[in-house]
DNA sequence: GATCTGTATCGTTATATGGCGATATGGTGA
DNA sequence: TCACCATATCGCCATATAACGATACAGATC
């Protein structure tokens, strides 16, 4: 049961849904999911912390990043479960369609990289 | 995106799970999940409205007696999904197994006109 | 109509959660 | 070693949620 909630309250917060989705795309560093989103980055990263207890994103390191992808549901099969239907699921979403849009034009190397972080204003969600 | 955070909000909650699997055995009125559960009734009340604002139950009445069944999931698929897939996952909870095994021998007639609800401490959970 | 009785709703309280900024951590490179 | 940078963790605040008791509502019975 405690494995199944967490699963559950994990895909119960609609940026953490966006996220899984996203990174059902392509793998992204911490970094470019703040930007995508327009959150704190400590923010981002305490909702990554989440889906990662879940078994729904796991994450590599390359240097100083820490790069996500989405998670295989091995430990879980309510995870593998839910993200095979994700896959499908809310593509109407708008801000969801928003941030794949701008997917292509992310390049992790000139986001990450600047400081002038005032700049992350091109945030899209909330 | 918020249909699915309804039904995955009404999934997140471990007594509104195990209501959605016991009432995949079969119906049930509001008192007698009150009794197998030793909540408060406005509590038991208000779980299954999340419930069915999730698509996950429906109801009946019968005479002073409301009594909720599992929703097809017509109007969600995501709903439809999860119910489909809730019959066999967390059968081995503890605490819904001591309330299927107590199952049988709950007697709506008998439990739900009785006024000592003090006797309601035959409650299983929480 | 008056009165039970089962259920729903309201108001309150304690805890959980999402958000932020500040700080800690740990790898990189001078 | 000493900055520096990306990320994680901590402390705080505002809101959401689960629990309860009290009350309101609605059907049944007298």
């Amino acid at each position: 049961m405690k494995s199944f909630i967490r699963v559950m309250k994990a895909l119960s917060e609609p940026n953490r849904v966006r996220m899984v989705k996203l990174l059902g795309r392509r793998e992204l560093c911490v970094c470019e999911l703040q930007h995508l989103f327009g959150l704190a980055q400590s923010t981002v990263s305490k909702h990554l912390k989440i889906l990662e207890e879940a078994g729904l994103v796991t994450f590599r390191k390359d240097g100083l990043w820490i790069i996500y992808r989405l998670g295989t549901g091995e430990e879980s099969e309510v995870a593998r479960v839910l993200l095979a239907h994700l896959s499908g699921w809310l593509e109407d979403d708008p801000q969801l369609a928003a941030m794949v849009a701008g997917l292509p034009r992310l390049d992790r190397g000139r986001i990450c990289t600047l400081k002038d972080q005032q700049e992350s204003s091109s945030g899209i969600a909330k």
